[in-house]
DNA sequence: CAAATGCAGGGTT
DNA sequence: AGAGGAACCCTGCATTTG
């Protein structure tokens, strides 16, 4: 019942005494709402667990299904090889961030030493015989260990050492792909076939390099695969290294004893549920493959099955863009609404921050939150137009938060932005869509915007085409006395032309929206938007402008009320159909 | 029915 | 005294959409 839920800190090799590191670990949480969530996290595992057994126990009963399975496996165990060709190498740091400190505080290098305070980012090998690790909140580490020293995280310190790391390896693999500051994955084949040097030698003569340039130590671990290069950095860690011979025997063995939790991938909670079913070695993975087949998804199981034969990538990733921006913050618990709102403009201007210096605009948000019982919750909202204006952000976050339903304290909120496009590629994207259009419609080509409709590249040249028509509107039409003082409505006229307010910006859609009035001045007005669509006489554009405007609308209506006064009646319209919406999305949540 | 979407949850540093 | 992060990626599953 009181079983310790925190049984990973101790299995790390090389903890002593790691039954009262539990203890005092235990002791110092128990009670906690962060613990009670802990457990029964932990009780939701064994459930699982015991359900993947009596899965199993049938799967014995049944003779046909055993051979057959047993049959699959052994098939996938004859179709792969352990491909040996090449030669990897992982470099790790040791104990990056802190040895980065001693760098500078060298009196402190024989005291226990951790760089972060609320949750400790690393600890010194002195600390952790204490049992203090990554990921553990100061506070427990000082009961671990009550001379614990704490220092604060100077990422640019280490960023700079990095660097030096960096440039040392890239001799040896220009293209090796680093895992944070203080990891790095080298495909050394090529060096080696043309310099003949043995990678052990090679790689500790790599190993002092670094420690010339740095005056810290790194660890090492060659194999065929990055995988196996990873795990075996970890085999002489701190300071050391270890090859995995070039064969298939060797990578087979270097893993027969290997715990499942080394590898990466399975963390904590597949192998509370591994363990659960006997599996602890890569050996038991083996054995009982058929077993592992049974209860795991299709590609769980391959993955496991074959990290435990020792197949894993052996090339280069190519690069990837990122896929979403995020900001999240963990304050006291909150529980008024006022504060929910406050939290999301402040998480919103700083997502902006973020997205702005990296460039960034984003179509879809998420609004994350966890509640001071530990339990996170998250919706998202596909938006009508790319942004990474702060405004924008905690509009369509304030959005979410009614959709959630908060009822309760939290603890955290954030925000994420997905569809991630480059800002600098969208503007000249909607530019240039824009003279295109100006092109199609000179010659009647609707056939054309029509066949848009509905791809990606449509979506964004719309709404480059709506920024253009909000710069020409605020001139042209008697602006509503609001906008000059209110900053909402500002943000709402923002928000129907999905305009990205940047002073340069505005310039270029300024211009090209002058143009545009010359050259066309038919178009169709929206109801909603009051603004003018250049449909051609094609419904299902108009249609779809439609659609996202009511859509858009909604958010501003909700937002500020003051806004549009002048088309109350429209206002009403909307308004009822926000409710059902809403009505709807309430429905949906309560499933 | 396949693809797309939304959400929960696991993993990593 | 109280107290357990942030930012990213991927998978699975249910539901919606075309």
């Amino acid at each position: 019942m009181n079983e310790p839920i925190f049984h990973f800190y101790g299995n790390k090799a090389g903890v002593e005494g790691a039954d009262q590191i539990k203890q005092v670990i235990d002791d110092a949480t128990r009670g906690s709402e962060y613990y009670k969530r802990q457990q029964e996290k932990r009780q939701q595992v064994l459930s699982k667990v015991s359900k993947m057994q009596v899965e199993l126990e049938n799967y014995h009963k049944n003779e046909q299904r055993k051979k057959e399975t047993k049959e699959i496996i052994q098939n996938k165990v004859k179709e792969f090889q352990i491909n040996t060709d090449r030669i990897w190498a992982h470099f790790d740091m040791d104990m990056f961030y802190v040895a980065c400190e001693l760098l500078d505080k060298p009196e402190l290098k024989d005291k226990p030493v951790a760089v972060g305070q609320s949750i400790i980012s690393t600890a010194n090998y002195v600390a952790r015989k204490y049992g203090v690790r990554s990921a553990m909140p100061g506070f427990v580490a000082k009961k671990l260990c009550p001379d614990i020293i704490f220092i604060p995280c100077h990422f640019e310190k280490y960023k700079s050492v990095s660097n030096i790391f960096m440039t040392i390896l890239k001799k040896y693999d220009d293209n090796l792909e680093s895992m944070g500051l203080d990891e790095a994955n080298l495909d050394l084949t090529e060096y080696v076939n043309n310099s003949q040097v043995d990678p052990a030698i090679l790689c500790e003569n790599i190993r002092k390099d670094i420690f010339l340039a740095t005056q810290l130590t790194a660890s090492c671990g060659v194999g065929p695969n990055k995988m196996i290069a990873k795990l075996a950095s970890e085999i002489n860690k701190p300071n050391g290294l270890h090859v995995v011979e070039q064969s298939p025997t060797a990578v087979l063995s270097f893993l027969e004893k290997l715990p499942v939790r080394k590898i990466p991938g399975i963390g904590n909670i597949t192998e509370q549920i591994l363990s659960g079913l006997n599996f602890n070695t890569c050996k038991d993975v083996r054995d009982r493959a058929d077993e592992l087949y049974i209860i795991f998804t299709p590609k769980t199981f391959e993955y496991i099955f074959y990290s435990c034969w020792g197949v894993a990538r052996n090339c280069h990733v190519e690069f990837e863009d990122q896929l979403s921006i995020s900001c999240q913050r963990t304050f006291s618990n909150i529980s008024t609404q006022k504060e929910f709102e406050d939290k999301v403009d402040y998480i919103a201007e700083k997502l902006a921050e973020d997205m702005q210096q990296e460039e960034k605009v984003g179509n879809h948000l998420t609004l994350i939150i966890k509640t001071s019982k530990f339990e996170i919750r998250n919706k998202s909202l596909q938006l009508n137009q790319y942004t990474n204006q702060a405004k924008q952000i905690a509009i369509y976050g304030k959005q979410l938060l009614k959709i959630m339903q908060l009822d309760e304290p939290i603890r955290l909120l954030g925000l994420k932005m997905g569809q991630l496009a480059n800002e600098k590629q969208m503007q000249k994207q909607s530019i240039s869509t824009y003279f295109k259009k100006q092109l199609d419609k000179s010659n009647c080509l609707e056939n054309q915007i029509a066949s848009n409709l509905g791809s990606k590249s449509h979506q964004i040249s719309e709404d480059g085409d709506s920024i253009n028509k909000v710069q020409l509107q605020q001139p042209e039409q008697p602006k509503p006395e609001i906008v000059s003082e209110d900053e909402d409505s500002n943000i709402s006229n923002q928000i129907l032309s999905g305009v990205n307010s940047k002073g340069h910006q505005q310039q270029a859609q300024q211009q090209s929206f002058q143009q545009k009035q010359q050259a066309q001045p038919k178009s169709f007005r929206c109801p909603i938007c009051n603004n003018e669509i250049d449909c051609k006489g094609n419904n299902t554009v108009l249609n779809k402008h439609i659609d996202r405007c009511i859509n858009t609308q909604n958010v501003i209506v909700e937002q500020s009320d003051e806004s549009n006064r002048n088309e109350k009646g429209l206002k009403k319209k909307i308004s009822s159909k926000i409710e059902s919406k809403a009505q709807k999305s309430i429905n949906f949540f309560k499933k």
